[in-house]
This record gives C-alpha cells, structure tokens and sequence, in this order.
RNA sequence: GGUGGAGUGGCCGAGAGGCGAGGCAGCGGCCUGCAAAGCCGUAUACGUGGGUUCGAAUCCCAUCUCCACCUCCA
C-alpha cells in the first residue's frame, strides 16, 4: 500500500504522490511569535514531525520549511504594550518556541524563513497580482493595497464556502475596499507605528498584510507548486483559504496536498491565545518533562480533536514512558550492547538492520494511523519482553530479542519517542558527585544483599527505605539487584 | 444562518457491518522473603429512539448534546 494523506480540500484520504519524488517539499505555517508557546503549538509541530519522520523512513528527502511570521499587528501591539522593540519582542518568543520544539525532539526545519526577511518577494507577488487585475491599491488612498475576492472564482475552494455567505474581513476600515470581504495584502504604515516596522514599496511604505508572506515564502523554497501545506485546522480560513487564492491568483500552482492538525482541547474548548485558556511549554515540559508530553501531544491521530487534562494527560503517560525506557534498557544488557546504534531520523533512518513490523507501516500508510501503530509498538514490546524473561527462549538464542528490541527502537524514532535519543535524556554529566553517588548506592546494595543472605528482611527494607527516600528505587532481578534514580 | 467534526468501558484513545485495537488505572493469578518490574487472566463500551440486515459501535431515518471555522489564532 502506498502512503494515504487526507487532503482537507478535496476531503478524502489520497495516494501520496509527490511532484518529484523522492524529493518531497513540506511547508508548514509555525508561530506568529506574539507570545508564548502552548500545548496547541506544539501539538501541531509534532504531527508534522511524525509525517515528516514517516516520509523519511518510507525514503523520502525531505525539504521541510517552517515559517516564522515576526510582524504582524498584535505583535505591534503586544511588544508597544509590554515595553520593547516590536523586533526584540517576536525575537524572543521566537526563541522561546525554538526551545520548546526543540526539548521535544521535533527535528528542525530545513529552514525557518522569517517574513520580515521576504518584503520583496512580497511585493514582487503583489505586483503580479495588480497586474492580473486581482489585487488593487486601495480606493481611498490610503496606501493599503487590497485582494479582491470576487475578481477570484476560486476563492473559498479549500474551504468550501461561498463567498456570498462570508463576512467582512475586518483587517481594514471598509473604506479603501471596493468589497468589504476583500483582505489587505499590504498595509500602510500609520502614525505612531514605529519607524522600523514598514519597508519601502510601490504603493508607500508598510508592511504585509498577515497571509501574504506564506504565499511568498512557500514558492520561494519549494516552487511555484510543491507537495504538502500545512497547519493547525484553525489556520484553514482566512489564512490558508487567503494564501491559495493568491498564489493561485498570480498563476501559481501552489499546495497540491493540504494536511491540517486538529485542535487540542482544554476542558472542551480549543486551547487558544485569545481565550486565555492556555498551558504554556514550558510549565508542561516542567511538570512531567518533555518525553511523557510528546507522547501526549502526538498518540491521538493528528487529525482528531485532543483532549488535554492538565491534572491527568501527563501523569498517566509518565508510566508508559518509563515502560519502553526499562525495556530498552533490559535489551541492551541482556543482548550485551550488541543492539544496534539506534538509527536516527535526521539520517533518513540509514543504515537500519531491520525494518519496521508490517503492520506498523499499515498503520502509518493509512493517513499516519499513529494511535494503530502505537498497538503494533507494545505487541512487539510485548514479545521482547517475553523472550526477556527467558520465558520462549530458554536458551541463549537472542536473534529473536535483537531483531524485536531494533524493531522498538525503530518505531520509537519513528514516532519521536525514543527514550534513549540524546535530547531526552537527561544531563547525566560525569561529575565527582555521581562517581560518589554510584559508589555509595552500590556498598548500600551490597549491604542489603547480605542481610538478605542473612535472611534478615528487616535490615534489609531499611536499607531499601533509605534508598527510596532520597530518591533511589531499587529492583531485584535474577541477575542481581538495579537502581533507578527518580527524576523528581 | 453557512461549512465541517465529534459523542466508545473508571480515564485516555482507535476502529467504521461479522472473533470486544491498544495504553493507563483496577481486580485475580504466576514470579518474589516482601515488593517493584514482567507475564497470564479479567469489561454490563459504543449519546438517545426507530429502521435495514442472518449479524450494526460501524449503514439509513429521526433526535439530543458538544466542538471548530465563517477574516486574531497552531
């Protein structure tokens, strides 16, 4: 079976066909970097990481481009109100969703173009609009220069609305519009506008209207027809709706597979910036850590609605982390290291021993199954699991464990939820104190097995309870005593 | 009003006519000095009312509730 993507405009799932394969061009819409990152953000950023990591595995290059719109009017707005330049202002929560996207692995994008970087290609696209005669500088003189919506036949193709039932786009005094459903593409500076937030143009300095950067952005790096665009289902209309009516406007083939996210739900609405209801990164990431949320944000399907529960989404998936963690763990001792270097998806998954269980790929063909994959993931942990405990596999005949434990590795990479991947583990740095640490706990343990020896239970859980309550939990296995340290 | 989506067992979350995905939690068992982990077993689940069918969570009709978008949003 070849590899199923749903297409929000002709609403069904597609073959996956790229324009030139195996060259595959990817464009997501990322942050308006207005402020801080939620758990919406980075539900988004994860399903496309798991596309983009299935694409890769399935032998696709990538070309993976996540924008970055950094002038917008809320940013004018929020960074005038909040004390700072508008340009240090998207900068740092800029910085800020870097480091949130980067705590949970998703894979960094070929490039990150930032629209105040793209003014020209801008304006040379606006210009091919005013020439075609869709586009036109408003009548009232102001300066801004408008997308006539009527003048489009398309327009509302993705989303599938007429134009006679939309409503006025507010994004301009109707004055200069000669239909109030027209949206600005470029916009007039105004006074008491800082100096630096408008560039030169045609039609008087301003800056782009919000939609127009994605349109010049996306051809720019991927072509005047590339394969999928991307986003948050919110971003369907106006902004994608907008995008694909001017790019298509000015004769350019544009997306040819439209794949939005679904929204993440808190207490039954949409997690947003303007209903205030949002958990932020990093209080997520600090509350359980970055692996237990990922695997969160991304075991729904991508295109379902995500209920996020702050007291219980992240606690109950704490366990099923420290799950694949120790069964990882086990392999690679009792294979004695010899499982395979994990392969990494920044490498397109190269030189992999094996191949990923059949019915995994199945899953993912079918339009990124995840939720099906995850079931194919713990049957094979499953299976390994057994052949750890020696129960079908008396023998020292570890093929089977190697095969299945590279085979969990690989769907966990796949998935982005390796535990043993570099960027989740955690800083065990080698400092005297853990040569210390080490030490102490192993005379401790070799204290306990004595009394146990002894058969005196009772020295034995304190020594146990000890360990326990400054953090340090202790297993007893056939081949000997382990220690975990608990995190927090 | 327009356009979509969703209601599944204690919780999360798939499936889209035919052996009750999977995970978390719980319960029973095995293992263990006791635990932990692991393994095995364990469920009156499909919003409501009708209908089609040998068979419906899945199809049809009706109905209730919720969510998203309809120009700030991922």
């Amino acid at each position: 079976m070849t590899f199923q993507l749903y297409d929000t405009q002709t609403r069904e799932a597609r073959a996956f066909e790229p324009l030139n394969a195996p060259a595959v061009g990817i464009y997501v819409c990322g942050a308006t970097v207005q402020g801080a990152p939620h758990l919406g953000h980075l539900r988004t950023a994860v399903a496309f990481d798991q596309l983009r990591r299935w694409l890769l595995y399935r032998g696709y290059r990538v070309t993976f481009i996540r924008n970055v719109t950094d002038i917008d009017d809320k940013i004018l707005e929020r960074s005038a109100a909040e004390g700072r330049p508008w340009w240090e202002h998207a900068s740092h929560y800029d910085r800020q969703f870097n480091a949130a996207y980067d705590a949970l692995g998703v894979l960094r994008p070929s490039y990150d173009p930032r629209a105040t970087g793209h003014i020209t290609e801008m304006i040379e696209l606006i210009e091919r609009l005013i020439e075609r005669g869709i586009a036109y500088p408003a009548l009232d003189g102001s300066g801004d220069v408008y997308f006539s919506a009527a003048d489009f036949p398309e327009y509302g193709a993705l989303t599938h609305q007429r134009l006679d039932d939309m409503a006025p786009a507010p994004d301009a005094p109707p004055a200069g519009k000669r239909d109030p459903r027209d949206f600005a593409l470029w916009k007039a500076a105004k006074d008491g506008e800082p100096a630096t937030a408008s560039w030169p143009a045609p039609w008087g300095r301003g800056r782009p209207g919000w939609h127009i950067e994605c349109s010049a952005m996306s051809t720019k790096y991927l072509g005047t027809t590339f394969d999928i665009h991307g986003g948050g289902l919110d971003l369907r209309f106006p902004h994608h709706e907008n995008e694909q009516a001017q790019s298509r406007a000015a004769g350019d083939g544009f997306a040819r597979y439209w794949v939005h996210a679904g929204l993440l739900n808190i207490g039954g609405e949409k997690m947003s910036k303007s209903l205030g209801n949002s958990v932020f990164a990093a209080e997520a990431i600090d509350e359980a850590g970055p692996l237990p949320l990922r695997y969160v944000l991304g075991a729904a399907h991508y295109r379902s609605v995500l209920d996020y529960d702050p007291e219980e989404s992240l606690a109950r998936a704490v366990p099923v982390i420290e799950r694949l963690e120790r069964f990882l763990r086990e392999s690679r001792r009792v294979l004695d290291d010899e499982l395979p270097a994990p392969v990494r998806a920044e490498e397109g998954f190269a030189g992999r021993e094996v191949d990923v269980p059949e019915e995994f790929a199945a899953a993912m063909d079918n339009d990124l199954g995840v939720p099906a994959a995850l079931s194919v993931l713990f049957s094979t942990l499953s299976e390994g699991q057994k052949l750890l405990d020696g129960r079908e596999s008396p023998g020292q005949e570890f093929g089977a464990l190697f095969r299945i434990a590279a085979q969990v590795q690989l769907m966990l990479e796949i998935l982005g939820i390796d535990p043993t991947h570099p960027v989740f583990a955690s800083d065990r740095t080698e400092t005297p104190q853990a040569g210390v640490l080490e030490r102490l706990v192993e005379e401790l343990i070799a204290g306990r097995a004595a009394a146990r020896e002894h058969k005196d239970f009772a020295a034995a859980d304190d020594i146990r309870d000890l360990l326990a309550r400054s953090g340090v939990e202790l297993t007893d296995t056939p081949a000997g005593t382990r220690y975990t340290i608990k995190e927090r």
